[in-house]
DNA sequence: AGCTATTCATAATC
DNA sequence: TGATTATGAATAGCT
């Protein structure tokens, strides 16, 4: 062809290789058309692409037509009869391959954003954009998270601590009303509880603290991250 | 076409028509085959003569394969019947649905590896893949911001709670140590108070705090995002 | 996407 | 059929 004969081989580079294809595919489809109407011939072509994208072509009629009379001339008996039992098996394999391809393609979109851009010195000034602003946002939601990290150590320690002391002061408590009949205390769920009634009342039921997860995660909590 | 360009219309005289079908025939194949291997492309055609003579090409692998691959790649056979036919349309539609996404990412990855975007990818697409990258990041923060603040609500929540039982044990003691000249404690802000204060009881009613957050946090809670 | 220099394909002919 | 040849098509390498 063109500037060099090319050899019968698989062209490495991905750009050559595509604009190869796509003008070798067009003629291809050109030149079958032209076959099938100089000729008189019925004629069907189906092409996968690397990527797996279909392309196909069939000169008279539908592909289905053209499939099923090749089956027919190629001499066979096993086409269509146990299809439809094992569809179903098959279709659900299917999608578990596919959903599998999925997550492949996910993790390699995801590994490709994280890795340097250094290979490639014809990338566009924009995705170096993108990795700076992706790079700031992740120190600054570093910060985020580690201030929030902080402060869930914080509120531990003291809710240790706190622990620790009202054991103490009940038991300074318990101490006494062994001696002076004094009544114990009730800390309601939520947290709120009237020591004035408390004191009066003469139940002898242990201070508790329950079921605080009333999670209070409203919508005005927003994910500004 | 050498000696006069040729009408794109089928050739009458038989024996022309014959003659140019077996020459063109033969190209296109070699044609195909060229294709194939230059682009790795999978390629399958099929060729009927006008007289029902069939030829036929398949370039990776066998033609059954190919034209399997070929109906699950259409969109999916003709099922025929109709009992399942809601169940069969679901699910092609989540096998087409699941395709495009993969189309999507395989477009990703190419216009990633520094491909280009141009070429291969529309502006519908594009943003789609950046709606879909999003919305996937959005997810699996808001997940995170919501287990981190629930925590801490949680904590803030026993935090009051035990403060508030803390002030009425204060107040406890400090009523009978105007009675009893018991030295009251003090909380520190440190969080650190003398244990070596503390008196030894029987504590039959313990003021009781339950952990239930010790589970949300696992042992790799970075900051990987 | 276009262009162009080459190589290919092939219609007509022998 | 097969070979030859004059011409139109296809296309590789570049922009």
């Amino acid at each position: 062809m063109a500037r060099g004969k090319v050899q019968l081989k698989r062209i490495e580079n991905p750009v050559h290789r595509q604009v190869t294809f796509c003008k070798r595919r067009t003629s291809l489809l050109k030149k079958a058309n032209e076959l099938s109407v100089l000729c008189d011939a019925e004629i069907g072509i189906i092409i996968f692409s690397t990527h797996g994208k279909l392309y196909e072509l069939a000169t008279k009629g539908p592909m289905e037509g053209l499939i099923d009379r090749y089956k027919t001339a190629c001499g066979d008996a096993h086409s269509t009869a146990g299809a439809d039992a094992n569809q179903s098996q098959e279709i659900k394999q299917e999608i578990s391959m596919l959903k599998k391809e999925i997550d492949l393609l996910h993790k390699s979109v995801r590994c490709m954003l994280g890795e340097g851009i250094a290979g490639h010195m014809t990338l566009d000034e924009l995705l170096v954009l993108e990795k700076h602003l992706e790079m700031w946002v992740y120190h600054i939601r570093a910060t985020k998270m580690q201030i929030m990290f902080q402060e869930i150590q914080s509120l531990k320690n003291k809710e240790g601590i706190l622990k620790a002391a009202n054991v103490f002061l009940q038991e300074k408590i318990l101490e006494r009303n062994s001696l002076f009949d004094v009544s114990p205390m009730i800390v309601q769920q939520n947290g709120y509880f009237d020591a004035g009634q408390m004191v009066a009342a003469d139940i002898p039921c242990p201070l508790t603290v329950q079921n605080e997860h009333s999670n209070l995660w409203g919508s005005d909590m927003g994910f500004s991250y």
